[in-house]
DNA sequence: TGCAGTTTTAGAATTATTCTAATCTACTTG
DNA sequence: CAAGTAGATTAGAATAATTCTAAAACTGCA
């Protein structure tokens, strides 16, 4: 498990992006690279964009915003808004739910496996359930 | 039971900008109006800077962005952030949750006293619940 | 290999929001 | 009630996040 290739290009990877509607292009295999072969975890555009130009992958910011864009479109990433001005992807796409530090903007999942929620009122009439998030907000 | 005043200022208004400590200026005596004289509602900056328009009130979209700022600051208004790049302020600044209908930007109201969340862990080491907020997002 | 359709990209454009600094106004003091 | 002053408002510029545009560069099939 777990095994993280170095040069050369992941068959695996190629064939999810494949698999999800996508030509693996260089940039998107190398953003799919620093998303899916480590840890869960949550980025932004610009911090995301950082971490590929840290890395001399050259990727414009605009393929940043679009790649994310996709991914999330095609299940690969999930998008969570917590704070004004700011989205958040993660790489975790199964049922989980959130801590938001408010005072420095640090995002935390936690499984949904152990939390219950119970006594919630039907959707409004006409709608169906797509996602039912729980943001649990805490100050340092 | 909620004689509306017409032509004249709102004393009530007034003193309840005054204990918030914000002064009851013409502008935020008018915002509050449109605000807080009607039933629970969600607004944005635009939405509202629109309606004060529409009642031949001049108040600057800077002021409103102030306005509800310091209103949200002072703890008469609700931030609500459901969805990227737009604020919402809901007037209900009591315990509830919200309906989110992702296909039209559309946000809900319901009460939390039905419902029951069990099972949250722990906030993480050095910090403390702020709020817990759910958001069930539903598709027409 | 050639080509058609995708993708990438730099930079402009858009959108939401905040800032600036000049003008005005609410409240206190005399 | 007249001033003075701190605080509020405003238009417009500035910023930040994101999307758009149109041109150049790729990808994958024939």
């Amino acid at each position: 498990m777990g095994h993280i290739m170095s040069g050369t290009t992941s068959p695996d990877l190629a064939a999810r992006l494949r698999s999800a509607g996508l030509r693996p292009t260089r940039q998107r295999v190398a953003l799919a690279r620093t998303l899916f072969e480590r840890e869960h975890r949550h980025v932004t555009a610009e911090s995301l964009h950082a971490e590929a130009k840290a890395a001399r992958n050259q990727v414009s910011l605009a393929t940043v915003y679009n790649t994310l864009n996709q991914f999330r479109d095609a299940g690969l990433l999930r998008e969570v808004v917590v704070a004004p001005g700011r989205s958040y992807f993660d790489t975790n796409t199964g049922h989980h739910h959130h801590f938001y530090v408010e005072t420095d903007g640090e995002l935390h999942d936690f499984p949904s496996d152990k939390v219950t929620i119970a006594g919630l009122p039907a959707p409004p009439k006409g709608t169906k359930l797509a996602r039912v998030d729980v943001i649990v907000r805490v100050r340092r």
